[in-house]
DNA sequence: TTATTGTTTGACTATGTTGTCAAACACTCT
DNA sequence: AGAGTGTTTGACAACATAGTCAAACAATAA
């Protein structure tokens, strides 16, 4: 499909990358900001910085497209959860999923947004997708089920539901991006310096789970 | 707009509503679900069980239709943060504003999809509604950003910063009706008894963010 | 009953969107 | 240069969607 080839390697675009590449980016996008009746052949044309029939020379439709880009961004919403698993104390394992989490989340903000806008258009095609990943790999959260299982165990954290625990913590790692306008609007440091400010909510995070607010004594180990 | 009575008092439809009021209502799910680009005015009629030209005569063109309804559901969303504010211990403040802001999502769970659309799509008028809302009104999260400075003041909890925990509140209140369909498949629960499981939920999210996870002696007040 | 008012319906038009195509283009190889 | 290959472009066709309209309908009041 493209060999192509001039003496800097690439016949890259604006932005380093081939046409395809372009579009695919592009689609990624549009995709997850409008979800897949949202989005328009052109508006993602514009994104790419092409015209518009070349979507269809690369992808055939807008279905085909739609699929390839579904396929990758439902791979990147599993790959977030693979955390490295510690396996030293939990509050270490918490302390690293939460950072990784959200890093992942923060690059790959898209397959968050198509997860959420999929679900709320309430689309087959994640069930599908969903049902595929558990009966391969199983819950793409087990690892993480299962340190907190561990920790319960141990004794080093208190009786919780596991599943109920994953949900708050992932929860409260992918919505600030899906309503990123909002949060920026709402905390200055957000809109000043996002690195900064993902910081300080990771650091939050991880003390408010692990430790709560309620007022404790030197139990710092 | 409607004169027209019979005995019965209103020309009630199948469901008890009147023409206007299915389709505001069938908009606001469908807007919700699709977003403003994403939603067609045939499903619209579909769910409200009405003929297309019905939208036009009452709502005259989508654009319109669509202001109408983005209204309600950001009113909605306003209200949501309108907790009962309790004047004893914070640990009560909490509880009763997660049960009832959770609560509160479930019955307008529309307004908080539409939020989550409005944000991923980039749409200008949530930015506007926001600000306008801001300058009349102040934070929406006001009253309970204050109860946590005066709890902090108190002792009765650590220092927090009260943006971030209110981000993490609402967030591990929210996220779980936007991604419904996800929670469903990875919770049983969920999925057969949803009222015990929300109730669950609440429990959890007050257990985890008032007390934490790590281990504690018998600090139950 | 008939006139009046508001509502509903089906047919229609205008516009937007997707998908197709052949011609133009760029690049490589001989 | 000219043939061959893959890419890009503009014009077009086919279909979907939004919006209009006049006629049919239902209810009420005179």
């Amino acid at each position: 499909m493209s060999t192509q080839v001039n003496e800097s390697e690439v016949p890259t675009g604006s932005d380093g990358l081939d046409t395809e590449a372009r579009i695919f980016e592009a689609a990624l996008k549009v995709f997850a900001r409008k979800g897949k009746d949202g989005a328009r052949l052109q508006e993602i044309a514009d994104e790419a910085g092409i015209h518009r029939p070349l979507l269809h020379y690369y992808f055939r439709t807008k279905q085909q497209l739609y699929e390839a880009v579904a396929e990758r961004l439902f791979t990147e919403f599993l790959m977030s959860f693979d955390a490295p698993a510690e396996g030293g104390r939990f509050a270490d394992t918490l302390r690293a999923f939460i950072g990784h989490y959200m890093d992942s989340v923060r690059k790959h903000r898209h397959a968050a947004m198509w997860m959420v806008a999929e679900n709320m258009a309430g689309s087959p095609i994640l069930g599908e997708m969903l049902a595929r990943a558990f009966a391969t790999e199983g819950s793409p959260q087990r690892a993480m089920v299962e340190a907190v299982e561990r920790a319960v165990q141990s004794g080093e954290i208190q009786p919780v539901n596991p599943r109920q625990l994953m949900l708050t913590v992932v929860s409260a790692c992918v919505f600030p991006f899906v309503t990123l306008p909002t949060v920026r609007m709402m905390n200055p440091l957000a809109a000043e310096d996002f690195d900064a400010y993902l910081e300080e909510r990771k650091a939050h995070l991880f003390e408010v789970v692990y430790h709560g607010l309620a007022s404790r004594e030197v139990s710092h180990a």
